[in-house]
DNA sequence: AATGAATGAGCTTTCATTCAT
DNA sequence: AATGAATGAAAGCTCATTCAT
């Protein structure tokens, strides 16, 4: 296939001798990774196991032998996927702020996430049109995900505390409008941005938006009627 | 022949009455009735054509004979649920009401028209997975959705003339902002109402939220920094 | 395929015009007399569906668009397969004949049948196989044999009010050695057949064996201890 | 990685502790003992190799290992088992008996040992599905129980000699009906029960014809028309 | 001698669609 | 204008088996 001569990138990895991959962890990645494209891209019943196996260094035979079916290999991908972003938020470390610069900070964060990985937001769009049958049956993303509460409920007292916060809200209420204001922007952005001519991708339009909705969350809580 | 199971060849039976029903329009309706429902509950690809004509007073075939394949019916079935919304929305005589009434009637109808229609909104969910390909293609849908932000605009302009609104703010923004805090706890209803265990169709959660909603875009334009 | 010049065979049948078959009753009956044969050599798992089609005028995709799936094709052929044993059954018409006669025609018919109809017999064996799933599952078929039993005890009591039968013994027994001295013949022939060096598909063995069961059965119930 | 479902790389765990089994013809037998189970159950063609390794000490690997491939390992069962009836005829010793006592005792312990041992009756049923293939191609089997045929023939022989036994009858025949006699009760247990009502396992039935049976076999030698 | 990892080939089934009147 | 019958193409999945040490 390649033509002789000087060949700069030989990829030095073992796995190519006689098709046998030697890292099946690597393999499984590799599949998880794919897959989550793939979904992402397509949805559950539009998503092919040809297709990602095509993609694959692999066969798709071994997305069975690793997965077992494609409805695991589906939800591997999405609980991997919440398993990232939960991750990510433990670095936060909102404690050793100020309530506003906190909840900046916050609000700033989810909306960063969301910006930077759409195919959460899209695997997250798919589990909702299964009517979020994966997140109902784990545990693990039901438990990990529940501490995102906390965080805000924590802030919301301190700001409340402190004097800063004017405003009476549930904590589930104010998780909901974060995410609701940097959700919407990526899950919608093929219907909005062709309906209203927009571009929801343009770094502009992104700082502008970044600051708007930060400065909705924060004009709420320090306001009051 | 056949025992229990499903088998395709069912006759049709009492149904079609002497085999053909009276009102071609009456049919288109009800297959469209019926596709919204199926596209709605299962998406694009998972929605199933045969799904769609069982629960019809007609049979697959007239499908085909109508709308010529399951990607024109989904098409159909997208421009008549943009085209609903549309109508409605043009009741709303904002012009007559002062700028902060008509920002928040603007809300408040957003708000429940998604909280009533969700599978409008799963419609939207799914047109976005699939890049928006038929809104793209539909100039009737752009046409008829763009007013939307003329509304807007024209609110924003006469709040800042009159000096009740603050802030500086583009049309597009604003729609986006309401739509998002709309649209979201529908869309994630099950993913959001599962992970923090909450019943987002709870009339009284309705009821806090859409005045929260409200609030938080009232107090966003009505401040400044 | 077939070179010109006289072509004696003609068939008539319209079916290969543009390949489709016009009598879908035809199709069915052709599919389960191929199927019939593939499942009575092969077994339930070991029949091909693909094998099926392969020698039937349709493709695979008829058989599901007939039968929905293997699992019901192979009822099928099983429906069809004791329906068949039990239209000839009635026929028998032992009332009129004196006990012995009557005796010795329903074990020579139950002879015949089993010899001339392997096929059956090897249904059968894969059924118990299979631990009579179906036939448990089948009101039909238990209905549609339970009568062979009633032929068994009017004969019984028949012959024991005449002093013709000496013995005591339940119907449903009788009706057990005469189907095992029939049916072993031909459900082992290749075992027995093998091992022991005979041919039970001889005619000179059968009807040595056909008389053998017969007066085998007749001895014992004309006889006492 | 996986949830749950079944996986085909789940990780052997504690099975083989230190990897490897002490005792090779321990686990040969142990392999039999469980494919022995399975093809009976399951038949040739049903049996799952994957089935029979997660019920063994071993892995699906060692079947390979010890046996080749899953055809030679149902020559090995089925071996095994001619092997096994074999040994115990040779216990039988009618040789010291009176002719009719020890006919009686031969259909005895047939009855019996068909009673006892369902699988080995199940296993014979596959085989003559697969038309005997393996029969055929093993001298060892075909060997092992010809002498069979020798104990009935001397039998016969000496009871016509003594004048006990009236009847003409080849030895293979005897052999073939009290074979089918008992099982034919064993092997259609299921379809037989199910449609006559009757529950062959039952003792009480058992017993009752454990002696019909013998009566009949000796009823029919010792008369004669 | 023993084994964990991997797999090609082929299975049943499903799907949107068209044929033929 | 309307429809019953049929279908090609491809999907998800399973099976016995071999690779490579």
């Amino acid at each position: 296939m390649q033509p002789s001569g000087e060949v700069e990138n030989l990829t030095p990895d073992l796995q190519s001798q006689s098709g046998r991959s030697r890292d099946p962890e690597r393999t499984k990645q590799d599949i998880l990774d794919v897959a989550t494209e793939e979904f992402a891209a397509k949805g559950y019943a539009g998503g092919r196991v040809d297709a990602i196996a095509a993609r694959t260094q692999t066969t798709k035979r071994m997305i069975y032998y690793y997965f077992g079916s494609k409805e695991l290999l589906y939800s591997c991908v999405l609980a991997r996927a919440y398993r990232r972003i939960r991750q990510i938020e433990e670095y936060l470390d909102l404690e050793r702020l100020d309530p506003e610069t906190a909840l900046r900070r916050l609000v700033e964060f989810t909306f960063d996430y969301h910006d930077a990985h759409p195919d959460f937001v899209r695997l997250v769009m798919i589990e909702n049109i299964h009517n979020a049958e994966y997140v109902k049956s784990s545990e693990e993303v039901r438990n990990a995900n529940r501490p995102a509460i906390v965080i805000v409920k924590n802030l919301l007292e301190r700001g409340r505390r402190d004097g800063v916060f004017k405003r009476e809200i549930e904590p589930v209420d104010l998780h909901l409008m974060i995410s609701a204001l940097c959700y919407y922007r990526v899950s919608n952005r093929h219907t909005f941005g062709t309906i209203f001519d927009c571009d929801l991708t343009d770094p502009r339009v992104r700082e502008r938006q970044r600051r708007m909705v930060t400065d909705t969350i924060a004009s709420f809580l320090l306001t009051a009627d």
